[in-house]
DNA sequence: GCCAACGTTGGC
DNA sequence: GCCAACGTTGGC
């Protein structure tokens, strides 16, 4: 799952943009997700802050690299990923109602809410489209 | 290498 | 707009 600020980069806009180059991530743990994500793996997308809502689904297309936006200065090897847009929910699934189901309990988005990039298992992915797409 | 101070993020 | 949580920075 990948998170981002509507207002910053919104999934329509994603949608029509089709691709994008997830850069600008400058966290270590969430670089490290970033580098174990492969081609194909679906990928969630929330709106943070405004929203707050899992409102669709992407998918890798091309796995870690130097991303560009990094100083050289900057220290840390911070890479970024390839994104596509795939579809969005046809109804978004809420932060409350993330909370609410005993089997999400324990995703990193609400156990560690300022990460941007995290992993779910195959079973919580499935939980979230469930709702998301019924 | 520790820890206080500060900045940023994100939920409320 | 506030504040808690977390990461980073800098003094010691």
């Amino acid at each position: 799952m990948v998170k981002q600020e509507p207002e910053a980069y919104s999934f329509a806009q994603f949608i029509r943009d089709k691709t994008t180059a997830w850069t600008g991530v400058r966290n270590f743990r969430a670089r490290n997700f970033l580098k174990a994500m492969q081609k194909g793996d679906e990928v969630l997308y929330y709106h943070s802050v405004s929203e707050k809502a899992v409102v669709g689904i992407a998918a890798v297309v091309k796995t870690a690299y130097p991303d560009p936006t990094a100083k050289p200065d900057e220290k840390g090897d911070w890479v970024c990923v390839n994104l596509k847009a795939v579809r969005a929910f046809p109804r978004a699934v809420s932060l409350d109602e993330i909370k609410a189901r005993p089997g999400l309990k324990n995703i990193p988005l609400l156990r560690q809410s300022r990460l941007s990039v995290m992993p779910l298992t195959a079973t919580e992915a499935k939980i979230i489209k469930g709702l998301g797409e019924s």
